[in-house]
DNA sequence: GTGAAAGCGCTAACAG
DNA sequence: CTGTTAGCGCTTTCAC
């Protein structure tokens, strides 16, 4: 069933059809509904791949995160689906993992299946060096790049994120101004997003006066979803450094510390406060709820969204836009 | 940058081009020497939507899922996404929500976008009134159809699924042979599968010859993302209904019971056993860690995929798959 | 307001 | 082993 069939059946041209199909005006109305009933009666679709040829466009984006199972991706994949497809966009899903290389090949498979632009989801994909984010600029040339909590400065690509220095900074000032000073900072990979978070630790308390020390940013290598292994790491640093609080990376890092307080009888938030990052589900899941930074994930979805439909419309779009977190207190801080 | 322009820079005609991307073997070593290295100087990549047009496919599957901001959900989707490119497949992702209308409107739009195939996601795309399942039906008619934790009969139709009766009946039995009697069943869903497991239930206190009373057997109707009003749903029917375990019908549910024993100052497991299902992050991160049901998520996707590139490729495929849960002991049960 | 016809870039059957 | 050519199904000028 072709456009061409049809056409015959409804005795006009496939010129014709196309026109109604499009919803082009200068079509008259009698003829408009002749083609229609016939589209109905026959149950055409059109060729999606004829039209994407001629087109050069399948109004699909691509969605590229390095894992969809970690939670705040899985979210935000979530999020930003929903707002594209409102928006009458498909979504092509592309998990890369961490290495640069895989980055790099499934980016540039998605720029060669011809997406009308890419989302990349998470700081992930944006290293320190900067010789290793040339596969970005390379996509950009084709494609408007969105980056969702990513900050890259560059033509055609667009960022939306949260001020994960600022609300470290304030999570941190805090617990200091209710007299906690030895605070643990916990961490578990070295993304700029991450490293930014350490950035507001450290600034929190040279503010206060206090002193940054090497032994209280722990960097936790392991795999952040198997909570009690970060309980183990805990206990493992937990005779070198003393400390009554501890300030997370991430929610997940936030329960392994709250299983760690378990383990070794302390109280919550009495001996030990712990504040989390992203206000996942992990943050009400445990006794007592995270007190967490709530960095605005949906905000941030419905945001690049709009920034996308914008370029893709042609409209003048803002490249960089940044909302601040907020300090969601539970019962881990008093 | 056509397959014309590296044809002409090559000296050689678009169907030798045309063979070399495509890897025939019968082009001579020099010919397709030369061809490549024009194409590598050129920096060409082939127009997919041509590609697509000529082959009428563009390798890819479609994911239908209804909110992939479930963990489980999201986690099928990972799983599943990752094989199927390691088999050179790309994935269109796309969240239906619950209602009907949508499910099938969005399983229409994957189809007429050409799809190679569809994976749908849970049971929450099979409905018990059989008139609802048309849709499927209709699309199977197009293209091969995968039911990941689905059970549907019908031709071009495929299913994994993890057998949840059996699963559930298990669990409950090992929790009366314990010596407890009176358990609490707790689901928030009427899907195949959530009455499956009910069904599960049921089983096991008949075959123990115990009584099925319909106050313990408890529907939840809100959101089981929201963990703490699942707590407080056990709460408001705590005074009618006393218990010693609860069997959910998945970890966040099982959640909420932990979270109702806290409240309520209960001890687990002595005073309150509870088993979860799914074998969720969730389940590790209470105190105690959740005895739940592993439903081998991992293998079933696997398995689906598997099964889909089979099929793919014209081989004879099972129809229906049933793999068979695993109960993992931790601290919530004895 | 409508139709004819020229692409879009590729694949594959056929001929040599 | 290589080239010619006819589609694939649609969009879009350009005439009428």
């Amino acid at each position: 069933m072709t456009i061409y069939d049809i056409s015959e059946k409804a005795g006009v041209s496939i010129a014709t059809v196309s026109r109604v199909l499009n919803g082009a005006c200068n079509v008259s109305a009698q003829t408009r509904q002749k083609v229609l009933s016939v589209i109905e009666a026959c149950g055409y679709t059109p060729n999606a791949f004829a039209r994407g040829l001629g087109l050069n466009s399948m109004n699909t984006i691509g969605i590229l995160c390095a894992d969809s199972s970690d939670l705040y991706q899985a979210n935000a994949v979530y999020h930003i689906e929903r707002e594209l497809r409102q928006n009458n966009y498909n979504c092509i899903l592309c998990c890369t993992g961490y290495g640069l290389e895989d980055k790099q090949k499934y980016l540039n498979l998605l720029v060669n299946k011809k997406v009308d632009s890419v989302i990349l989801v998470g700081s992930a994909f944006i290293a320190d060096n900067d010789a290793e984010n040339d596969y970005i600029r390379e996509a950009a040339k084709e494609i408007p790049v969105l980056l969702l909590n990513g900050d890259f400065d560059c033509e055609n690509v667009y960022c939306a994120l949260c001020d994960d220095f600022k609300s470290v900074l304030q999570a941190t000032t805090t617990l200091i101004e209710n007299g906690i000073e030895d605070i643990l900072f916990l961490y578990d990979s070295k993304t700029h997003s991450a490293l930014r978070k350490l950035s507001g630790y450290q600034s929190a308390l040279t503010q206060k006066g206090l002193p940054l020390r090497a032994e209280y940013m722990q960097y936790f290598p392991g795999n952040h979803a198997d909570l009690p292994s970060i309980a183990e790491f805990l206990s493992a640093v937990a005779p070198a450094v003393t400390y009554r609080a501890v300030v997370a990376a991430d929610d997940n890092l936030a329960i392994g510390a709250v299983k760690f307080a378990h383990k070794k009888g302390l109280s919550i938030p009495n001996e030990l406060s712990i504040i989390g990052y992203n206000n996942s589900i992990l943050s009400t899941c445990c006794e007592p709820e995270l007190t967490t930074v709530d960095n605005r994930l949906e905000t941030l979805c419905h945001h690049i969204v709009n920034t996308l439909i914008g370029i893709l419309n042609d409209n003048e779009m803002p490249q960089k836009v940044i909302f601040s977190g907020e300090l969601v207190k539970r019962g881990t801080t008093f």
